[in-house]
DNA sequence: TAAAACAACGTTACCGGTAACTTTATTGGA
DNA sequence: TCCAATAAAGTTACCGGTAACGTTGTTTTA
C-alpha cells in the first residue's frame, strides 16, 4: 500500500509561487482563471506551472471547497450492453454540465451496493445514481441522512429514495403481450431466470399474462426457469425444455434478448424454423438483436432516454430546481420477423 | 454545481470526540482500529459515531496521508464483453489487496484518455491502468513525470510505459491461421474494419496471412473492410461483400466474434450452410460465441488472465518488488464447429 | 487636486483528517 | 517500596488548497 517514491519531488502551489516571486494565492487565482491577476503575471505563472509539472491536488481542493463535482453511478454488471447505453447517456450529460463520474458494478449484490455507497459518500459526491429500486435499508438510510441527491434508474415502480426514472415493467410486458397476442399466438411459453432473481422480469411476465388473458383468454403458460443473468446458453437450454414440456407451443417469450439469442440458436440446431414453426420474442432491443436473422421481435427498454432524462432531472435538482420524484417511460415494441401473424 | 444543503449538519471527528469527552485523535484511532484506545472507550466511540451518522472525509484523509489506495482503469468502451471480463478480473484482485478502483471509458479517443489521465492524477492515484499501447505523448509524459505506476493491458508488443501484459496479436493471428489452414481451407476471405482503425486486428491479419503462406502457399486473400467496432451488422454486410467478390471462397475470418455473429446470420439468410458450405472464424472467444450453433471457431484473447496477471504485477510493483516490464501471453484456439476439415 | 473607486496582490484562517511526539496514569519487577 | 516499562490518551504541526478580507499603488471622478 505504500507508495514510497522516496526523493521524488512534486511541485505544489507554493513551489510555483516561490519560483515566480508571488504568493500561492496568486498562483491559485492564475491557474483557476479567477480575476485579480495581471495578464503578464498570469502567463508567467502558467508557464512556470507547466515547467514544474505542477498538478493540482484534488483532495486539498475538495477539502477546501465544500462541494464536489463528482457523481457516482452504480450498475449491476458490465456484461450487458444495456447498461453501457445507460451509462453513456448519463455520463455525456453530466460531463457537459461539468461533473465527472465514477462507475461501479454491484454484481447484483445489494451488500456490494451498500459498501460502495458508503465508500463513495466518503468522497462527498454531489450525487449518486443507482440501478433499480431494490436496496438494503442501510443504503437508503445512508443516502437520506447524508442528504445525497439520489437517482434511481431503470425502474420506477415504487416510491423513489429521491428521484427515479425508468419504465414500468408490468406495463412493458403488457404491451409486448398485447402485440404478440394480437398476432394470433395462443400457446405461449416463457423462458426466464429462477423466480426471485429478477423482479423486473417477473413484473413483465405478469403483464404478459394479463395481456393474453385480456385478448385471447389464454390461461396456461409453459414456464421454464433456467440459468440466470444474460448468458445466451440459458436461453438455449430453456428452449429445449419448453419444447420438451410443450411440444405444440407456438411462441416462446424470453427473459431478454440474450436468452432469445440462445433460443434462436437452439431452434436452428433442432431444425425449428422461426417464425414459421415458432415465434420468438426477446426484451431490451439491444444492438445485436437487430442484426439477427430473423430480426428479433422485442421491446426497447429505452436505456438512452432513461439515462438522459434521469441525468437531466438530477442536474436540475443539483441546481436547486424542484423536480418530481418519479418519471415513468413507456417501452416500445420492435416488430421483428421472429414472429408473424398466425 | 452548488450543493447548498443550507443548515444540514454533518458530523466530523471533532463532533464525535466532543460527544464522547475525548479528543478527535482518539476518535480517529478508535475508528481506524489503531491501537492506543481502551476497549471500553472504543465501543463507546463507535456507538456515538454511528449515532451521529459520522462519515469520514476521504479528501481530508488522502490529504493527510500521502498515499492513496485508488487505482484508475481506462478501457475503450463498455459495449463489449471483452473489456468487462478484463475489468472484473482486475478489480477483484485489486479489491482483495485493499485498493478501490474507478473505471473510465475513452471511446477509443486518445484525447479523452489524456484528459482523464490528467483528471485522475489530481486525485493522486496509487496506479493507473490503460488499455492498449497507443497513447498521446502528453499522456505518457504525464504518467512518467508524476511517477505513476502504470499498467498497459491487452497488448504488449511495444516497450511499455512501465508495465504491460497482453497477447501478441501477430502471433495470435498466426496460430489461428495455422489451425484453420491445417483444416485444408485454401480460399480465405477476411472481414474487418477500415484499415488503421484497429492496429491489433491488423497485426492478427498479418499473422493469419503468414500462416497460410507457410502452410498452404495461399497468397491472395479477399479483404473486406466494413464498419467498425463491434457491431454485428458490419459482419453481415462484410459477408455479403465477400460472397459477391469471391463467390468460391471457402472460409471467412472475421475481425472478432461480434462480426462473426453478423456473418453467421447473413449465412443463414443467404442459405449458406456453416460449416458445410463455408467456414467461419471469429476472435476473442466471448461468452456468446460458445452459445452459437454452430459453435464458433475462434481464439481466446485471454482477458481474464491478462487482467489477473496484470493486476498482480502492478500490486507487486506497488509493494516495491521489481517486476519485468512486459509480459506476453499466448492466445489459444477454440476449435468450434463453424469450421471443419476440408 | 483630493477623495473615491478600482486592480493587483498579500495575509490569515480554515477545510477534516493523520503522524509523531509528549504527557499522564497504571502495572510489574527487583 | 520505588522506579522502569507500558498503555491510554492529549498536543502540536502539517497535508495543499481556497474564501474572505486587508493592503498597496494607480486611475477615475467630482
Amino acid at each position: 500500500m505504500k507508495n514510497n517514491n522516496s526523493d521524488f519531488f512534486r511541485a505544489k502551489l507554493e513551489d510555483v509561487a516561490a519560483a515566480c516571486g508571488v504568493t500561492k494565492m496568486t498562483v491559485s487565482r492564475a491557474l483557476r482563471g479567477v480575476e485579480g491577476v495581471s495578464e503578464k503575471k498570469r502567463l508567467k505563472i502558467l508557464e512556470m506551472a507547466k515547467k514544474l509539472n505542477y498538478v493540482p491536488d484534488n483532495s486539498a481542493r475538495t477539502l477546501a471547497m465544500t462541494n464536489s463535482n463528482l457523481i457516482g453511478i452504480s450498475i449491476p454488471t458490465l456484461y450487458n450492453d444495456v447498461f453501457a447505453e445507460l451509462i453513456d447517456a448519463m455520463r455525456e450529460t453530466f460531463r457537459r454540465a461539468g461533473y465527472s463520474t465514477v462507475i461501479e458494478t454491484t454484481n447484483y449484490d445489494k451488500q456490494n451496493e451498500l459498501e460502495w455507497v458508503q465508500r463513495l459518500i466518503s468522497w462527498r459526491p454531489a450525487a449518486i445514481v443507482l440501478t433499480g429500486q431494490e436496496h438494503l435499508d442501510e443504503t437508503v438510510d445512508a443516502l437520506r441522512t447524508q442528504r445525497i441527491p439520489t437517482l434511481e434508474v431503470w425502474d420506477a415502480a415504487k416510491a423513489p429514495i429521491d428521484l427515479a426514472v425508468g419504465i414500468d415493467h408490468y406495463d412493458a410486458g403488457f404491451r409486448l403481450g398485447r402485440y404478440v397476442a394480437s398476432l394470433g399466438y395462443r400457446r405461449p411459453a416463457y423462458v426466464g431466470a429462477e423466480q426471485g432473481f429478477d423482479p423486473r422480469a417477473e413484473a413483465r411476465l405478469r403483464g404478459l399474462k394479463q395481456a393474453f388473458r385480456d385478448v385471447g383468454r389464454v390461461q396456461d403458460w409453459t414456464e421454464i426457469r433456467t440459468g440466470y443473468r444474460s448468458d445466451p446458453s440459458a436461453g438455449g437450454l430453456g428452449l429445449h425444455d419448453a419444447k420438451a414440456q410443450a411440444p405444440d407451443c407456438d411462441l416462446v417469450v424470453f427473459l431478454n434478448d440474450h436468452y432469445a439469442l440462445g433460443g434462436l440458436m437452439a431452434c436452428h440446431e433442432l431444425g425449428i424454423r422461426v417464425p414459421e414453426d415458432l415465434g420468438v420474442v426477446g426484451f431490451n432491443g439491444v444492438p445485436f438483436s437487430q442484426s439477427l436473422k430473423p430480426l428479433l421481435t422485442t421491446m426497447t427498454s429505452r436505456r438512452h432516454d432513461i439515462g438522459q432524462i434521469g441525468a437531466k432531472k438530477l442536474l436540475a435538482r443539483l441546481n436547486g430546481v424542484s423536480v418530481r420524484g418519479a418519471e415513468i417511460l413507456v417501452g416500445k415494441v420492435i416488430e421483428g420477423t421472429s414472429t408473424r401473424p398466425q
